[in-house]
DNA sequence: ATTGTCGCGCAACTGAGTTGCAAAATCTAT
DNA sequence: ATAGATTTTGCAACTCAGTTGCGCGACAAT
């Protein structure tokens, strides 16, 4: 593993540094996506807020990784898994976003759907994102409740 | 129309103040959507920023305008044209942003696609944004080009 | 090991959006 | 129409995410 991020820097042509290994290995670990400030908790005790940002911002340059759009307007990371280079992404999938335990999460498995356009109309990028309950949410919902210490839990 | 305003507000129990006529106008003669910069420079003359963000929010808490995510993560603002109401918004339609004019429009006609979730997950809200270029800039690109005073120009 | 390039941390700045409060406008009841 | 209660506005001050410039230290090529 610490193999293949200094592999991924290198075929990138960046310079492998304490930082990006540390990011781009966080990346990797975690299957979903992260928020800046999610980077800076996990990452931030040690490298500075700026660095985080302009990580972030190179990955994505490189197309190492991508943005998600949300609706309350803040951006969020996840790796490509596509193979896309430098200026030109291809993350032909949607994204899901989950309503209870907040992470977001890459359907890579999902295509974008079609859209009919008005005539006149040409596309060239779609986004889907979708708001809703994560399998694993769901799975805990329908999971066994146990009653410890007078508390009601669910696994 | 100014009486449509003062009804739209009236209908929603809102007081009705010149700041609130003006935005909501802006909104009624206007096809696409605003962002909040937009707002600011046609009628922020007149009305203070914080005047701007709370009428917007209030509108948008009443149903009157939706917003609309973009990648860029700046916020526009969109007409509800589906009877929405507190509380309640059911704009079933998909916004496409037009990289040429940078209008960003509701295209109601439209409805969000089907999309096939994998086994577990359950959605209740789908966003759909397409980025390409619109009908009118499509059409501007097939007009003839007319030569003035040294310049070409497409009517 | 030397040298030139590149990335990092720091500090200072920017600009969007928020908050509290007093004055002004709107609404409601008489 | 008027007065009093309520809501909205404008201002000023603030917060917080993100950006920028720069000197120092780490990295990569030889
Ligand atoms: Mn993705
Ligand atoms: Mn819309
Ligand atoms: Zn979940
Ligand atoms: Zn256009």
């Amino acid at each position: 593993m610490a193999i293949e991020v200094d592999d991924i820097l290198r075929r990138n042509s960046l310079s492998v540094t304490d930082s990006r290994k540390k990011i781009l290995s966080l990346f990797l670990s975690i299957h979903g996506a992260l928020a800046h400030g999610d980077i800076e908790r996990k990452a931030g005790e040690k490298f500075d807020r700026v660095t985080v940002y302009r990580t972030l911002q190179t990955f994505v340059e490189k197309g190492i990784i991508h943005t998600i759009p949300t609706t309350d307007n803040s951006v969020r990371y996840a790796l490509c898994k596509d193979n896309c280079t430098e200026g030109h992404h291809h993350d032909n999938h949607i994204h899901f976003i989950c309503m209870q335990c907040g992470s977001t999460l890459c359907l890579e498995e999902v295509l974008v759907p079609e859209v009919r356009l008005p005539k006149g109309f040409t596309s060239s990028e779609i986004e889907v994102v979708i708001k809703g309950i994560c399998k694993e949410c769901n799975n805990k919902k329908n999971s066994p409740i146990v009653e410890t210490a007078g508390l009601r839990l669910r696994l």
